[in-house]
DNA sequence: CCTTTGTTGAAGTTTTCACTTCAGTATTTG
DNA sequence: CAAATACTGAAGTGAAAACTTCAACAAAGG
């Protein structure tokens, strides 16, 4: 994968990750699979406004869903997860990586 | 802390992640502290813009700054980092435990 | 078959958000 | 001290995003 598509792909990653609703809908189906109508009942908000809520997670990466019948069955696509856990372990890593650094060059400027 | 206040904390990490922008500003913030005017140097748009995006990763936890003389200082600090990660992991780990129970289910269910 | 259920597309509305400009303040530098 | 630098607050603009309603449609159930 280029550099181009996988900075997109974290993109929509991290933007269906910034909404209230659609973290709300993953946590549901971290427990299990739903149908949509399912993630909508516990929302004050519309069945059609969820339906797009999960297709935004569905383009991201971070849901799957199969329909059957009149039924869309949701489930989590641990690969998006993944992706945004990349990311913040990447930032992680380098700023720990500078503390390594700093360490090291004051134990060699100041052995005592 | 309670619930709602973490719940608060979560929301703003995301949200605060959820803009290409701050995350290329934490990408740089995350090889060395920056001055503002040295995190908005790379794009094309107004200091102002870039410190209001300082502004946001500071109230997410995600940045701290520090101001000396006429210069404010960033750096990442790593608390927003752990949040966001632990959100994302603890939804992984409810979901691969469906799978285990699923397994268990079914290696009792037929053992051959 | 008729009705209900579950979803989807399209179009319109409202809210949020990123960004701009500009004025104002504090700090440094020549 | 004057000029340049580094922000910062406020107010406004435009675009994106969230949400609504409504119409259409296919699949199930009675």
């Amino acid at each position: 994968m280029n550099a181009e598509a996988h900075d997109a792909r974290v993109d929509a990653v991290f933007h269906a990750l910034g909404d209230v609703t659609r973290r709300a809908i993953l946590e549901r189906l971290s427990r299990q699979p739903a149908a949509v109508s399912e993630l909508a009942a516990p929302f004050a908000m519309s069945l059609a406004a969820v339906g797009q809520h999960v297709q935004i997670l569905e383009r991201s990466g971070l849901v799957r869903t199969e329909k059957s019948g009149r039924v869309r069955t949701c489930q989590i696509d641990p690969e998006g997860l993944s992706l945004a856990r990349q990311w913040i372990d990447e930032r992680k890593r380098l700023w720990e990586q500078r503390f390594d650094r700093l360490a090291n060059f004051l134990d060699e400027d100041e052995p005592e």
